[in-house]
RNA sequence: CGCGGGGUAGAGCAGCCUGGCAGCUCGGCGGGCCCAUAACCCGCAGGUCGUCGGUUCGAGUCCGACCCCCGCAACCA
């Protein structure tokens, strides 16, 4: 039994939760469901980045403190998580407690290590704004919120000698000791050790909603040193020695690819300069537009995660986003798209199989598992290869496709064999027949639980499988586990149609 | 010369790394079936793979040039 830690990046809490962050986070649960069933020790991260001038903007424009205004914001986040069945086994949360103090001695240690030096960081510092910008920022040279024009200045930082740890770092991600995918992902940040990489401040005293910096309280710690070091803090580090030794280093980081930089550059320098080994795996998964166009306040056309639940349920929400696109590349997602998908994948594929199977069951034997059969055997452990294959890569998509295959095999299966005319004229291969019909649903409903852990629970269950998840899952998802005369029971409505 | 992604059937996408019958889902059309959630199965139509050139016995795939679209990102460290 191995361990596996998995995380998501810590959402910038300075809004309501929505699809941009539902979608790794789904995706990650899916990951980490899949290796609680083959009986690895999962744990599992996700969070909150609580600190920052634009939260302590918003807290004040909602007329809030900023600790008021994150621990709504934090509350939200988990309210939507667990409605969409996310498993995770902690949400970290970068104003707790345990996470400060975990920051303040990561960065003590990096200051015993000599790899924080003081410099100056110079900028353009809108007075309005109380922060700085950046040229990109600026409409006509001027704060495009305070019509001014901002002032060049320079401020006290302490930096993170980042260039030390460069050459070693590139190593590790050329030999592959720190893996970084999809591959394209991995060419991209090789592509930046060819060019400049400055070292970065880890500390800012022109911003007060912030971590005090243990050797100069006069700043905070820089957003970046403080949010990464959650996937630490939150196993710890330097206070729950036991976990923090059995679970880090991280197997993988899953992360959007506008933060791979920051993953896969900066946070693993820092673990190198902490004395730390540094994360097995970073993986970037894709953005998506809506309708073809970026999604956006102004342009109307954001996707809100709570309303998806309430029109299609925690599963099938899952299952909708994670099936529009290969995770890890770039997609558009149409809404139009979710109602047609959800009828022809969901109420008139497994729905209905699950329906069609388990009244023959009932039908023809009396809800009675007949004898064994081992006809499917081979091409259900192929598709079980493909399955695995997929999800050992983080390929959540491919999960899905087995998924599907596996479906039509079985719908496939009932049309060649076609139970009803056996029924009148040949009872023993019916039975055998209806026997691989069943086994073929319990193979499918263990495929779902990574994905749509309800409907799984519900098809395994009509099964008599009540147990699966305590069992050891090579046995599990091999052929035949169904035993003779276990009873069967009808489901109804796994998924009605919607119109 | 900032960086990255992309252009393959009516729609959405895979295939490209590692060249060898152009594939998947939805939609359309036709047929079959009656166990099932008006569900399921089979077949058909539909593509000069953005353009031009090159390499090759063979190019969607490799090389070069060009055209076009999108993003620099989830509301913004």
């Amino acid at each position: 039994m191995s361990k596996f830690y998995i995380t998501t990046p810590i959402y910038y809490i300075n809004g309501e939760p929505h699809i941009g962050s539902a979608y790794p986070t789904i995706a990650s649960d899916v990951l980490a469901r899949y290796h609680r069933l083959k009986g690895d020790e999962v744990y599992f991260l996700t969070g909150s980045d609580e600190h920052g001038g634009k939260i302590a903007e918003a807290a004040e424009k909602a007329g809030k403190t900023p600790q008021e205004f994150v621990d709504e914001l934090s509350a939200k986040f988990m309210e939507c998580w667990d409605e969409l069945n996310i498993s995770n086994d902690d949400f970290i949360r970068t104003t707790s407690q345990k996470h400060k103090t975990g920051v303040v001695k990561l960065v003590e240690k990096l200051k015993a290590n000599g790899a924080i030096y003081e410099g100056e960081y110079e900028g353009y510092y809108c007075q309005g704004c109380e922060a700085f910008v950046t040229e990109k920022d600026l409409v006509g040279g001027k704060c495009p919120t305070h019509l001014t024009v901002p002032q060049m200045i320079s401020e006290k930082n302490y930096f993170f000698n980042l260039k030390k740890y460069l050459p070693e770092l590139e190593r590790k991600i050329d030999t592959g000791e720190l893996k970084i995918l999809p591959e394209h992902k991995r060419n991209e940040v090789l592509g930046l050790f060819k060019q400049e990489i400055g070292d970065f401040s880890i500390s800012r005293s022109s911003l007060k909603w912030g971590i005090p910096l243990p050797f100069d309280e006069s700043q905070v710690v820089y957003v970046w040193a403080d949010a990464l070091s959650n996937y630490i803090t939150a196993l710890g580090y330097d206070s729950d020695d036991e976990k923090f030794k059995k679970f880090w280093p991280a197997d993988v980081h899953i992360v959007g690819k506008d933060i791979i930089k920051f993953h896969c550059v900066f946070w693993p320098a820092m673990l190198m300069a902490a004395d730390l080994p540094t994360p097995k795996a970073v993986y970037a998964h894709g953005f998506f537009t809506v309708d073809g166009q970026k999604m956006g306040k102004s342009i109307g056309n954001v996707i809100d995660p709570f309303n998806l639940l309430k029109e299609f349920g925690t599963d099938a929400t899952r299952y909708l986003l994670l099936s529009q696109f290969p995770f890890g590349q770039d997609g558009d997602i149409k809404a139009s798209q979710f109602v047609i998908q959800y009828n022809s994948d969901l109420a008139n594929g497994i729905g209905n199989f699950a329906s069609r199977v388990l009244s023959m069951a009932e039908k023809y034997f009396g809800g009675a598992v007949p004898a064994k059969n081992n006809e499917l055997k081979n091409q259900v452990a192929e598709i079980w290869k493909s399955y695995t294959d997929a999800l050992e890569n983080f390929q959540v998509d491919g999960a899905i496709s087995a998924i599907r295959k596996l479906n039509q095999l079985g719908d496939g299966y009932v049309e060649i064999n076609k139970p009803w005319e056996l029924a009148k004229t040949d009872e023993t291969r019916l039975s055998e027949v209806v026997y691989n019909l069943l086994e073929v649903l319990r193979h499918l409903g263990l495929m779902l639980y990574a994905v749509m852990p309800e409907t799984a629970e519900k098809i395994l269950a009509s099964l008599g499988q009540q147990n699966f998840y305590a069992q050891n899952f090579d046995l599990l998802s091999s052929w035949g586990v169904l035993e003779q005369n276990t009873k069967t029971e009808k489901i109804s409505g796994l998924f009605p149609r919607i119109q």
